[in-house]
DNA sequence: TAGCCTAGAGAACGATCGTTCTCCGCGCCG
DNA sequence: CGGCGCGGAGAACGATCGTTCTCTAGGCTA
C-alpha cells in the first residue's frame, strides 16, 4: 500500500466516521480500525487530528461541489439551472447517510478552537456563493449578487431543515421560493 | 443557596460555555468551576451530562423565542411582523457572542448519540414554525404553512451564513427574500 | 453542649483521548 | 547469506473526561 492509497483509505474513513458522529465522538483508533491503516502510517500522513480534518473537509469540499456541478450542468436551461441546484440537494437529502452540511456542523463544533477547520468552512461557502453567483448571472439576472446569496441562504437553510426533520421537503419550499426570487430579479 | 439559584447559576454557566465552545469541548468540572456550585450538587440538580445539556437547550429554547415574540410584538403593523422577525435577526447576528443556532450547533455534535438533544432540537424548530405560521397568517397570507416554511428556511440559512461569514448581511438578504416572498403569495 | 445532617472541596476511579514508543518480522542491498 | 531499515501491531504515556467517594467543617435540634 503506497502513500496514496494510505491518504485514501483514511480520508475515506474520516469522513463517513467525522460525517455520521462527528468530530470530537471518533477518535484516531477508530479511524485507524476503519481504514485498516496502523496508527503509525496515520500520524506520518497527517501528523495530528486536526490536520486529518482540515484534510476531510477539504476533500469533501471538492467533491461536493463537483457532484452539484456535474448534476446542474447536465441541464440544458441555463435559466432553470439555478433551480436545478435544489432538485440536487433534495436527492441528497433522501439518502439514509445524510446528516447535514459536514461545514457547519465541523464550524459548531470546532469553529471556535481551530482557526484551521474555521477558514475550511469559510472557504466552502464562499466557493459555493461564486458558483451561485455563475449560475444566477448565466440565467439572465442583471445583477446576481443579491439574488445567489438569497439563493445560498436558502440551501443553508434548507439543509439544515431537512437535518433536523428528517424529511427532504425543505428542498421543494426552497426551490419554489428561489423561483419566485429568480423572476423578481427579472431572471430571462 | 437554594437549588432554584443553582439551577440558575448551574445553567447559565453550561449555557455561555456550551454554546460558546461546543458542548463536548466543556467538561463538566469547568461548568463547576464558572457556576461556583460544587459538583456534588450539580450532580444532584442534573444527574449526568446529558440531562444538562437538554435542560441548556429547552431553557434556551424558551429564552430566544420569548425574545424574538417580545420584538416581534412591538411592531403595530401585522403585515409587517414576519419582516421584523429579520430585523431581530440581524440585531442578534451583530452581538459579540453570536455563534450560531445553538440547536443546529447541538445537533450536529450531538444529534446521532443522544435523542434527548435530537428532540429538544427538532421541538425547538417545530415551535419556531409554528409561531412563524401564525404571523404569516396574521399577515394576510391565506395559506400560510408554505410561507411559513420558506420563511423559517430563511432564518436558519441566515443565522448559519451569518456565523461562519462573522458578518450580519445575510440578515438582510433573508429580510429582502421574505418580502418577496410573501407579496407574491398575497399578503395584505 | 452533644449529636446529626448537609454541603463543599477535592481526591479518586475507570475509561478514553491524542500521541508516541517498543518490539518484531519482512524485504532490499552488500 | 547477513545486516539494515521500514512498516505493522499494539502497549504505553500523560492528560482529561464523566462520575463517585472521602473527609471535614458547620449549623440545626434536643
Amino acid at each position: 500500500m503506497d502513500a496514496a492509497e494510505a491518504d485514501g483509505r483514511l480520508l475515506d474513513a474520516a469522513e463517513s466516521l467525522f460525517y455520521e458522529h462527528g468530530v470530537q465522538a471518533v477518535g484516531m483508533d477508530r479511524i485507524r480500525a476503519a481504514s485498516g491503516v496502523s496508527l503509525k502510517r496515520l500520524y506520518q500522513r497527517f501528523p495530528s487530528k486536526e490536520v486529518l480534518v482540515e484534510a476531510y473537509l477539504r476533500r469533501r469540499d471538492a467533491r461536493w461541489r463537483g457532484a452539484l456541478a456535474a448534476y446542474v450542468a447536465a441541464c440544458p436551461s441555463a435559466a432553470a439551472r439555478p433551480l436545478v441546484v435544489f432538485d440536487w440537494l433534495e436527492e441528497w437529502f433522501g439518502e439514509p447517510d445524510f446528516r447535514g452540511c459536514a461545514f457547519i456542523n465541523a464550524y459548531g463544533e470546532l469553529g471556535t478552537g481551530s482557526p484551521a477547520v474555521a477558514e475550511a468552512v469559510r472557504d466552502h461557502k464562499a466557493e459555493v456563493l461564486r458558483y451561485l453567483t455563475g449560475l444566477v448571472r448565466a440565467a439572465g439576472v442583471p445583477e446576481p449578487g443579491p439574488v445567489a446569496e438569497q439563493l445560498a441562504v436558502l440551501a443553508d437553510g434548507a439543509i439544515t431543515t431537512a437535518a433536523i426533520t428528517g424529511v427532504p421537503a425543505a428542498a421543494r419550499r426552497a426551490r419554489e421560493a428561489a423561483e419566485v426570487l429568480l423572476g423578481a430579479a427579472g431572471a430571462a
